[in-house]
Parts: structure tokens; C-alpha cells; sequence
DNA sequence: TCGTTCACGC
DNA sequence: GACGTACGTGAACGAA
């Protein structure tokens, strides 16, 4: 930890405190909904793993290793495909790869990894280290290099959320206290506005301010479309695997193979039904070789063209940093050390935006407490905070994280030059963190 | 015990 | 013109 000033050194040290009353209070858990879903993905892991072996690849499976076969094995399972199919998996055999050879065995596969992650990572996780109906995970600032926080025992930060089927399980095992609700609330696009704060580019300020849509417009690029054609799916992948690559320093060799997949994988059509590969087609996109050609300019005109300032920024940066040593964050810390280039472009950015998390959670639970709300916070995830709401107190807790998180913060800090905003998800009184519900504030 | 692979989050 | 995805934690496997 090197903070550079007083503000820096506040920052964190009140931010433990807080961080260490959210680990106090814990988050309230359904143990008995817990073991109950244990077993049954138990049973289920157990019923799919034994009719895999009882197929045919799963003979050959059987006659290799015997009593050591191991589902779980990447070695054996490339050994398996090489025998029973004479396919020959050099290096990964993740997630994307298996699911491009469109293999009953392979979904299974998957399928059984998927079952087992719910069950052991977060389920077991969660289980073992709730006591009396509460689990406190961690939450620390002093272990990631990038000046964000971490979280373990369980890891609090990485509960899933993306896929419905595994979010609802392990979701629902998250409640709140009798006669409170939960509540998350989110900065939206909060490293967006933060990057913007340092490289000032007029073109991105523009966008944040007017609450222009880029994941739609680059997905209109992206797939040659109109803006009005952009499926959501479209604007996701756009998201995905165009947007937030490119600003952690991908490039277009890596991201046009992920668009071009996400056609196939996400069964991307635009609006009207129309399939993608069919409207590229006509818009003279024959095959991948013509899509990468295609990208490569996207990739141009986002960097050269619509952010021209962020790019000279970026190199004015690195050119910095090369010549001193270090640089520093407008939070109050220096980071000094041999780092590569994206490193460097993306740490000040990173542990900034963190940074505006950590001084409203810290203010947020200094003026509850100084309010004596039976309300309390219970975690947070880089960019949002969670907390346990006492149903009188909703509209409260609302009005004064919102204010903290968006108003104050910008009196505390001047170097935010743009507006930021939150949104607030909210779960019934009588539900589970998986049945939170979106209500848009700015 | 430790490095690697996989999978989850932002 | 070449270069090039950030940061975390945890479980399982398998070699040492």
C-alpha cells in the first residue's frame, strides 16, 4: 500500500472499518434451503456422471482408466476423444472449445462441470462457512494490485449471475433479516466515467452526458446494421466481446474470432428475425476472412476516429510512466514497479472506480450509524453494494445512498467532472437476493 | 505442496 | 508498423 497523501491513507483506513462492520453484521442464509439443494445436485451429478459412463464414449472411457475414469480430468477426457472419435484437442479444453465440437458427451461434459461448480464453489462454499444462519465473507484492500478490493471465505464477489439456472440456485440461498429486504445498488458504467475523468476525450464526455448508447451503436457497426435493427442479444455481444475488450487493451486479431462466434453461440438475428449471417451476406461479409477485414476498421474508427483524444491519452500515459517510473491515481496513491503496457493504462482506472465504491460504502455506513438505522450494509462487489433494509427505512436508504454515491461523492472529489449515476435493485420482502428486481434512479 | 486448468464475478 | 485483453478466488487434478 503506498497512499501518496492524507486523503489516501483516510480512504483505506476508514475503509477497513467499514468493510470490517459489514464482515460483522453477515449476510443472512437459508441453511435448510442450502443442504436441501446440496443433495439434490449431488443426486443429479450422480445420476448424469453414470449414465455418461454407460454410453458408448463412455466404455472407452472405462476401458482406459477403470476405477481411476475421472470425469474431471482434462488429460483422460483428451485421451478419450483421441481413442473413441480420433479427434485430436491440442492445449484447452474449456467451455468454448468443448461446446464447438457439438458432441452429446461433450454437453454432458459440460453439464456435469457446471452441476459440480454450483455445488462445490458456491453451495458447499457458502454452507461451511455460514454460522447461525449468517455468513461473513472478507472483504480486504490490501491484496489486489490494482487498488480494488478482493473477497474470500467465500469469495463474495463472483456469486453467479449470468446464467439463470445457476443463479436462481445459488441466489436463492442469499435472505434478509425478518422485516428488512434487500437492496443492491450499482454504479452504472462507473470505469467509463472514471477513465473519462483522466483522458478527458470530448467525444466519450458527450456520450456519457446525453446517456448515448454505445454497446448499440458499436453493435450496429460491429454487425453492419442500422441502430434501429440491434437486437438486445446483439447489444450484449457487442458489450461483451467488442466494447469492454477494447478497453482493457484487446484488439481486433481477438475480438473479431468472439463476435463472429457469438453469431453461432448467442444465435444472433436482428430485430426482425432476419439471421445475422444472412444480413452480413448481403452486406458483402461472405465468411470469417471478410469479418476480420471488417472489424479491423470498426477498431480503427473507435480508436482513431470517435475517441481520438483517449487514445493520445493513453500513449501520453504509458510515455509518463516509462520515463518516471510510476503514476499516480487521483484517489491519493502512487503505483511504482515494472508493469506491461495495458497494466498501466488500466490500474489508474480500475482502482479509481473502486475507489469511488470504497468512499460511499464508507460514508454510506458512517451516516447510517450516525442515524441509528436498524438497516445494514452486508457486502459489496467492485462497483455496487448490498445491503440488509429495514422495510421503514426503504425510502430512506435509497434517497441517502443515491445521494452519497452520486452527489457528495463529487463534493468530496473535484476531479469527477462527470455525473454518475446508480441503480437500485430491490428484492421483496419475503424473497431471495435471486428475485431482486430493477427500479431505475438517477 | 504446488503449478496448471477450469469456472465464476466485475 | 507492430504490439496487444485488466483484476480477483476456489476447486480439482496430477506431478513432485
Amino acid at each position: 500500500m503506498n497512499p501518496i497523501n492524507r486523503k489516501g491513507y483516510r480512504l483505506l483506513h476508514e475503509g477497513s472499518f467499514a468493510f470490517g462492520r459489514a464482515e460483522r453484521a453477515g449476510i443472512r442464509i437459508d441453511e435448510q434451503y442450502c443442504h436441501k439443494q446440496l443433495k439434490s445436485l449431488e443426486n443429479k451429478e450422480r445420476k448424469l456422471e453414470k449414465k455418461i459412463f454407460n454410453s458408448k464414449p463412455g466404455a472407452t472411457w472405462r476401458s482406459l482408466y477403470g476405477s481411476r475414469a475421472k470425469l474431471g480430468s482434462p488429460d483422460q477426457l483428451k485421451a478419450v476423444l483421441k481413442k473413441h472419435y480420433g479427434l485430436r484437442i491440442e492445449g484447452s479444453v474449456d467451455k468454448t472449445v468443448l461446446a464447438s465440437y457439438n458432441l452429446p458427451l461433450l454437453w454432458a461434459i459440460l453439464r456435469v462441470r457446471k452441476l459440480h461448480k454450483t455445488r462445490t464453489t458456491y453451495l458447499r462454499g457458502i454452507a461451511s462457512e455460514t454460522l447461525d444462519g449468517y455468513l461473513h465473507p472478507f472483504f480486504n484492500l490490501h491484496t489486489a494490485r490494482t487498488y480494488r478490493s478482493s473477497s474470500s471465505r467465500p469469495n463474495f464477489q463472483n456469486i453467479p449471475v449470468r446464467d439463470p439456472e445457476v443463479a436462481k440456485i445459488v441466489r436463492r440461498a442469499f435472505i434478509a433479516r425478518n422485516g428488512h429486504c434487500l437492496v443492491e445498488i450499482d454504479y452504472g458504467a462507473v470505469e467509463v466515467r472514471v477513465a473519462a475523468c483522466y483522458h478527458e476525450d470530448p467525444r466519450m464526455i458527450r456520450y456519457l452526458k446525453t446517456g448515448f448508447d454505445m454497446h448499440g451503436e458499436m453493435g450496429a457497426e460491429c454487425y453492419r446494421t442500422k441502430k434501429s435493427q440491434v437486437s438486445k442479444d446483439m447489444r450484449y455481444a457487442a458489450k461483451n466481446r467488442f466494447v469492454f475488450p477494447e478497453f482493457y487493451g484487446s484488439y481486433h486479431k481477438q475480438v473479431a474470432p468472439d463476435l463472429w462466434n457469438a453469431i453461432q453461440e448467442l444465435k444472433l438475428s436482428l430485430n426482425d428475425g432476419t439471421s445475422l449471417h444472412t444480413h452480413l451476406r448481403k452486406r458483402g461479409i461472405k465468411n470469417f476472412e471478410d469479418f476480420g477485414d471488417h472489424i479491423e476498421r470498426v477498431e480503427d474508427r473507435f480508436w482513431y476516429e470517435k475517441f481520438a483524444r483517449y487514445t493520445e491519452w493513453k500513449e501520453e500515459w504509458l510515455a509518463a510512466y516509462r520515463k518516471t517510473g510510476y503514476f499516480d491515481l487521483k484517489t491519493g496513491f502512487r503505483c511504482r514497479g515494472w508493469m506491461r503496457r495495458n497494466e498501466v493504462i488500466n490500474y489508474p482506472i480500475q482502482g479509481s472506480a473502486f475507489h469511488c465504491l470504497l468512499w460511499s460504502f464508507t460514508r454510506l455506513d458512517e451516516e447510517m450509524r450516525k442515524r441509528k438505522m436498524r438497516s445494514v450494509i452486508v457486502g459489496q462487489i467492485h462497483d455496487s453494494i448490498l445491503a440488509d433494509v429495514h422495510l421503514n427505512e426503504l425510502e430512506d436508504y435509497i434517497e441517502l445512498a443515491t445521494y452519497i454515491s452520486t452527489k457528495a461523492i463529487r463534493k468530496h472529489w473535484e476531479w469527477i467532472t462527470l455525473p454518475l449515476i446508480v441503480d437500485v435493485e430491490i428484492a421483496p420482502p419475503d424473497g431471495t437476493w435471486y428475485d431482486k428486481k430493477e427500479r431505475k434512479v438517477v
